[in-house]
DNA sequence: CAGTGAGCGAGCTTCCGCTTGACTT
């Protein structure tokens, strides 16, 4: 063998290798090959920082393949990112893979096209250690911060908790976003709206127009429409501007996480699943990344493509330069790799996906969108002063906007591109009505996943790759929750003018609600205090941007990774000491008031297992008695009236075929207990008032599934069986599919078998 | 994929970034 290429991904292995001849074998490393040690820091933080690296057990064989090929190998080329931890694998595999300098060359490319590997060839160049140095301090510092802060959460707030210079500011902004909606308080205001039509001709057109400013008391919005009374209205000035709109530059892994969700409607890691699937189907480039740039053949691509179908006035060849802070570019933006094909992928989810990139990147390569607004000012006879405004757009040309057009999270659904007649200075207008409509000033929005994602871009914080994994692990440390938010109604008032008699009304709407936003738990909420209180600094955030900036100088050869180091690392370790010694268990208890029966305090707070309430002291002769929060409460909202209520538990609803109807509360939240059977209460009912009528009920809705659940049953270990997904075939503790076309109750012992092997053999080509 | 139902104890938990499998529905 002549010449290695090691590249990180296999599926740009496999591309590269289709460019190249038999004298080169391309091989991938999967990402880093090793790491820190899993059980403890492996950071010697007495002895400069030195660490211990320990191969990842998974990836034992990779090395194994790898160290063989490079033996072989006339000359080896590190062809991974070019970034941080590209520079860092490479490092790496040059010492796991014991190579020589001599036949070893470090390359980068940015297109995986044969022209671009060729002259990435003839430009090799060293490791550069100055990178990998700063890639180390990167990874010490998160390993330091995240092991040192969660033994203390273990030990401060509750077992099995975490914290991050990622994660902790993730859950940061939740909360204080949740904080500031809490403490918003809506301002009523008025709007006033009209509707007119010409009065000397064509009286058909119905003009739509507003004051521009809103009327801050339902006194000033009855005098305004009082003053109305027996005007008269006529166009008292137009404005024609024309106006030009831009596409959107490609898709980074961020905005393409933001606009698959407002979409399509894809969570972030299903987003990041289908464009896994599309990428290793050679359809797409590589889906994370930070960087908005195109190869120049995709820009010619494109630019043939829009000329092709469109005509030539929709192509505009463009380059766009990157937004986002700390982006690293090691990639290009997410593009198709073919983008002549419009459609593409093995399912509608995959379909949709690969258009709205397709869609995407076509419509960053084409004009500008150019557009006519019209604002006609209509005059009030008997206010001078006040006019009336009138808006209307018109496209003139639709460049991209043919193609695509962005979605934004407060877009609100007023379809505002109205058209307005033509019309000239001096036209009269007849009044229909005019409304006064009473509207509420708004709290900003939660979260979504693809919104958080938005503003940790924004600040620097966490990377393309990690985006989707940090989402998922602030809700699995229970610090977060999807949700969503039901709202509630209020009463808003509408004063109307017409036929200059004026009315008033009141109507009822509801406000506040939202769907699939992140809400801070009790936990969350109370991590984030903590972190707040003794920790500020790491959960500031721009301590990433600050830290980032001290790592570029590491990586510039200006600053030495030991001695920064040693200035993060000494303060921090002294406060985390400190903390440990001298600070209170931290539980966020909140006196409630006293409980009428004992005197004794009732406070709520965060115990071993979850937010409960207490009653008594710990230090008290007797011990203090504990009951879990339900559902329902929250530790900052919950009164001494419902904090007694939970001590009911366990109580009887009634009784039921001659045994008690026991409710109670446990590890999986409630339940009825019946002739020791568990029956698990849904969801969103209040097990404090289940009733026994309720209770027989989810007995009996429980015991029918389980009736209908054995559809067939062949000995012991096989049978058909329905599930929550409908019917399958279980088989020695393990599920198989059973196909759509196939009546899973005419199944028989032969043919359930079949479908078990041929499922079997399935995953075995797989793996190939 | 369907059942689980705590709370002295002993030993466990944890970070961020790079990758894709193995799992399944």
């Amino acid at each position: 063998m002549k010449n290695l290429i090691i590249v990180e991904s296999p599926a740009k292995a496999r591309t590269i290798s289709k460019f190249l001849g038999k004298d080169y074998t391309v091989k991938a490393s999967m990402g880093h090959i090793r790491d820190l040690p899993k059980k403890r820091t492996g950071v010697d933080v007495d002895n400069g920082f030195e660490v211990t690296y320990q191969t990842d057990p998974n990836k034992k064989k990779i090395i194994e393949e790898l160290r063989k090929a490079a033996m072989q190998a006339e000359t080896v080329w590190l062809a991974t990112d070019e970034d941080r931890e590209g520079e860092a694998i490479a490092w790496h595999l040059s010492e796991v893979l014991d190579l020589k300098e001599s036949k070893t060359y470090r390359i980068v490319f940015h297109e995986i096209t044969k022209d671009a590997i060729n002259q990435a060839m003839k430009t090799p160049r060293p490791i550069n250690k100055e990178l990998v140095q700063a890639q180390q301090a990167r990874r010490i510092l998160d390993r330091l911060v995240g092991f040192e802060l969660s033994p203390l959460l273990w030990k401060k707030v509750k077992p099995a908790l975490s914290a991050g210079r990622v994660q902790s500011v993730a859950v940061r902004m939740i909360v204080e976003r949740e904080q500031e909606i809490n403490k918003f308080k809506p301002q009523a205001q008025y709007r006033i709206i009209a509707e007119f039509r010409f009065s000397e001709k064509d009286n058909e057109t119905i003009i739509q127009a507003e004051l521009s400013k809103r009327l801050k008391s339902k006194k000033k919005a009855e005098e305004f429409l009082q003053n109305c009374k027996g005007a008269n209205y006529e166009i008292a000035d137009l404005e024609k501007k024309k106006a030009k709109k831009k596409p959107a530059p490609p898709f980074t892994t961020s905005t393409l996480q933001q606009e698959a969700n407002r979409k399509l409607g894809y969570s972030v890691s299903r987003t990041m699943l289908l464009a896994q699937q599309l990428y290793e189907s050679g359809h797409i480039t590589y889906m994370r990344t930070d960087s908005v740039n195109l190869s120049k053949q995709a820009i010619a691509i494109a630019k043939k493509t829009i000329s092709e179908l469109y005509g030539d006035k929709y192509s505009q060849p463009r380059n766009f330069t990157v937004k986002a802070k700390m982006a690293q570019e090691a990639h290009e933006a997410i593009r198709p790799t073919n983008l002549n094909k419009q459609k593409v992928g093995a399912d509608a989810s995959q379909q949709r996906l690969y258009e709205l990139i397709w869609k995407r990147s076509i419509a960053s390569q084409m004009k500008d969108a150019e557009l006519e607004r019209t604002t006609a000012k209509i005059g009030i006879s008997t206010m001078p002063k006040e006019f009336l405004d009138a808006k209307g757009e018109v496209i003139t040309f639709d460049g991209f906007l043919k193609v695509y057009s962005e979605s934004y999270d407060d877009q609100k659904a007023n379809g505002s591109e109205k058209i307005l007649p033509p019309m000239k200075v001096g036209d009269k207008l007849a009044l229909i009505i005019m409304k006064a409509i009473q509207r509420f000033t708004q709290p900003p929005y939660r979260f979504s996943e693809a919104s958080l994602v938005k503003r940790m871009e924004e600040l620097g914080i966490g990377r393309p790759s990690t985006y989707a994994p940090t989402i998922s692990t602030i809700q699995k440390r229970e610090y977060v929750e999807k949700k969503n938010v039901p709202g509630e109604m209020r009463k808003y008032s509408i004063i109307e003018l017409k036929n200059d008699q004026i009315n008033e009304t009141e109507k009822t709407e509801k406000y506040g609600a939202e769907k699939g936003k992140l809400i801070p738990t009790d936990i969350g909420v109370i991590v984030n205090d903590f972190l707040m209180k003794y920790f500020d600094n790491i959960v500031d955030y721009n301590f990433t941007a600050r830290v980032e900036d001290e790592f570029d100088e590491i990586a510039e050869g200006k600053k030495d990774k030991k001695n920064m180091l040693k200035n993060f690392y000494v303060p921090f370790h002294n406060k985390v000491e400190h903390t440990l010694q001298y600070s209170e268990k931290f539980s966020g208890a909140r006196l409630l008031g006293i409980d009428p029966k004992t005197g004794k305090n009732v406070y709520a707070k965060i115990a071993k297992f979850g937010p409960v309430i207490q009653i008594g002291e710990a230090d008290d002769k007797e011990k203090p008695k504990f009951a879990s929060l339900t559902k329902k409460y929250s530790l900052d909202s919950i009164t001494l009236e419902e904090a007694l209520k939970l001590f009911k538990f366990p109580y009887v609803a009634g009784t039921y075929e001659g045994s008690d109807l026991v409710i109670n509360t446990g590890r999986y939240g409630p339940y009825v207990l019946h002739k020791d059977s568990f029956y698990s209460i849904p969801k969103g009912e209040d097990p404090l008032e289940i009733s026994q009528e309720r209770a027989i009920q989810i007995i009996e809705e429980k015991r029918k599934v389980q009736k209908e659940k054995v559809i067939n049953k062949f000995g012991n270990e096989l049978a058909v069986l329905n599930g929550r997904w409908g019917p399958y075939i279980s088989y020695k503790k393990k599920n198989y599919k059973i196909p759509k076309d196939v009546d899973p109750k005419s199944l028989t012992e032969k043919e359930c078998m079949e479908l078990i092997d041929k499922s079997k053999a399935k995953k075995g080509r797989k793996k190939k």
